[in-house]
DNA sequence: CGAGGTCTTGAAGACGATCAACAAACGTGG
DNA sequence: CCACGTTTGTTGATCGTCTTCAAGACCTCG
């Protein structure tokens, strides 16, 4: 069952059962990945689009001496490689942050959905539109943003994703994202990440105790980090 | 006419004589802009999207407190905001860098086209992902590479981008972006963006005389950029 | 209980930012 | 065609954020 993507695509527009059996049809295979392991790899030809159903994955790429880039965290319901449709060759990795399940959808799915009900497939040109959306943020965040900010920006960012999804509660959600991947997505070092992660803390701003992230005062974390949900193209305000 | 549009698409599919008579008849206004004038306002809501014709144009996130971060740079042939088809809402500003013709094609006949003609949906989406795909490789540069790499590699990417659409001879193009517009595209601070041009132009690997970019030596910049133009999906490699 | 991953801490240094001033280039109008 | 104002490019000095390296503490899980 892929309920996770239905449910955020409902978020955009209404589906017919039709619509909902299509796609609850369309994966041929699920599975369950361990932390770190790869879901799909930098310059293969998947045949196959990725919905993560459980868990946290990211897109990432590897530059040849190691470095590596993460290009977007994806939570339950995102229809992470979309654009592989198109491009054919991947371009980057898609690996599991924290234990992940994955449904995988072949484009030939796609393909039919895409001429038995345009409402599908304007709702995929949507997902792939707000995918791109966030991955512009992201861009400011990297390019002008300081590390308190962009942290505390992507903070806020998880919360409003995760809200709609029914996978934050009180302003705290399940955060299985270790220091150094914040810093590959955030363009910093793990150590600066450890540190201005702190900062916040003592600032009795979040708590961070196993894997549950808690913010304890969005509407400052807010102001420090200049957050401002727009960009995330979501239905109503969650009710935070 | 929007001649470039088609050069562009032909080199992912052959067009048709009724899709390109199509594209031909699509735009609703043709326009001239000043270099640094507004094309498509920030929080705006485009009935139109835009085809660069002439000259260069970027897409650009201001903040409140006046930093700015430039999301994409397009030349002429590019769709530079086919997403507000499905967005609505513009989430950042398109303005012209140096001199710049647009062409603005409703979004009726965006529709229009992708519901008669199947394959100019797809060049659509093509368009989509390979700008999405520039967008990611930009994400890693400024995450991970430093003032140096992340210039040089820009400055590959524009080469490789260009030559396609006849605008580079001899690996020279015409280059009206500002070193601020190169800093608020990388991140980086004007003064810097300076210093490190001027390393690259000590060093032999470009030159820079008036608005005529120059690169005199590909390869060794490509070396210091860890340039590989994979990711611009290109059809092949141009011969240079 | 041990092992590997993750987090934390300190010290030193690099890369790039900021501020300020000036030079050069450009375009515009007189 | 020159004068002028504005934008763009250049330079120097100083400062700060963030990186790097290295080591040790903590935690989790088999």
């Amino acid at each position: 069952m892929i309920d996770p993507l239905i449910t955020k695509l409902e978020s955009y527009t209404r589906l017919s059962e039709e619509e909902k059996e299509f796609l609850n049809r369309s994966p041929s295979q699920f599975r369950d990945y361990q932390p770190n392991e790869t879901i799909a790899f930098q310059g293969g030809y998947p045949t196959e689009s990725c919905v993560i159903v459980k868990g946290f994955a990211c897109r990432f790429k590897i530059l040849p001496d190691g470095r590596q880039q993460i290009l977007a965290l994806h939570i339950p319901g995102d229809f992470c490689d979309l654009h592989s449709f198109s491009l054919k060759k991947l371009d980057h990795a898609i690996s599991a942050v924290g234990p992940c399940s994955v449904a995988r959808v072949p484009h030939e799915k796609l393909q039919q959905a895409s001429d038995l009900f345009p409402n599908l497939s304007r709702a995929f040109m949507w997902n792939l539109a707000t995918d791109a959306a966030i991955a512009r943020e992201w861009m400011v965040s990297m390019g002008r943003r300081s590390a308190r900010e962009q942290l505390s920006h992507l903070l806020c960012e998880l919360l409003y994703r995760l809200k709609p999804m029914g996978l934050a509660e009180n302003d705290a959600y399940e955060f299985p994202i270790t220091q150094a991947n914040l810093g590959d997505a955030t363009g910093l070092s793990t150590v600066h990440v450890n540190r201005t992660l702190q900062e916040l803390r003592g600032e009795g701003l979040i708590t961070l105790r196993g894997k549950l992230l808690a913010i304890l005062n969005l509407q400052r974390l807010k102001e420090v980090a200049g957050f401002d949900p727009g960009y995330l193209y979501l239905p109503a305000a969650p009710n935070g």
